[in-house]
DNA sequence: TATGAACCTTCCCCTTAAGGTAAAGTAAAG
DNA sequence: CTTTACTTTACCTTAAGGGGAAGGTTCATA
């Protein structure tokens, strides 16, 4: 079938899909007198795929490794593992750091009145360095 | 003083100082015979507060509008709440949609054995999509 | 057969916020 | 005068595509 309508099965954009035919993700059998790819059931399936580890936040890299699993007839369930579990504690770590951002800037508008006069806690705070 | 001590006093790279400058943010007096810039007290002060603010997760255009609030004496708190709010319900967003993310990747982990076997229930989630 | 719509192709520039590197100029010390 | 450290501009790269131009293809219809 043509981009378009692999595209629309798999959830993405024609773009984002002749983008992963550019890096190598997922390369189709093109036509050689028309120059159309043609993405078959079987590319349409790893398309689903990718587009559901990068709504998974698993990265273009990650997706590479993932696929390779999902294709390796002989994978062990652990290498999959591994490799979302990392995911996870990666995801915990920027939890854990716009927990703090969040809390902080919270701090600091909790102290600002917000009113007409110029008197305001969290320039102050952003300029804390200052001389 | 020269761009590599004011980047050291803000705690910034060279190259980071130069690319405000290049992009309008903190434009230094440059010494024309020599082409060397040179930062004032004051911009050094207005460095940091673009530094800190940078770790408090705003963005460039937004440093510029704080800048711009911190730059003016007859600025009012409450343009300044208004940003920070908004900045905190920003980062509020993304929090929720790492946590969801997380927890539907702790729960794949959770049902997949991560043994030698390549039944993996965390690539069939991946691929339920598929025909 | 012609034509028009809808689709496809490659190619190039744009995005964020810088990082890396090269070639060349400047300043300060010995 | 030379060395060393610092600076300058300029160009390429990043992640993951989005936007749009210029042109080719396919299919339906008149």
């Amino acid at each position: 079938m043509n981009i378009g309508a692999a595209a629309k099965q798999a959830g993405l954009t024609s773009k984002t899909v002749r983008y992963y035919a550019n890096i190598g993700l997922i390369v189709p059998y093109q036509n050689p007198s028309s120059g159309y790819r043609d993405y078959s059931e079987s590319d349409v399936a790893k398309l689903q795929f990718i587009g559901m580890a990068r709504r998974f936040n698993f990265s273009i890299q990650e997706c590479r490794e993932l696929l390779a699993l999902y294709e390796d007839r002989n994978r062990s369930s652990h290498d999959v593992k591994t490799l979302t579990m990392l995911k996870i504690s990666e995801i915990e770590g920027k939890i854990t750091e716009l927990q703090s951002l969040k809390d902080q800037l919270s701090h600091l508008a909790a102290g600002c009145d917000g009113n007409d006069r110029p008197d305001c806690p969290i320039l102050d705070a952003l300029s804390a360095g200052k001389g």
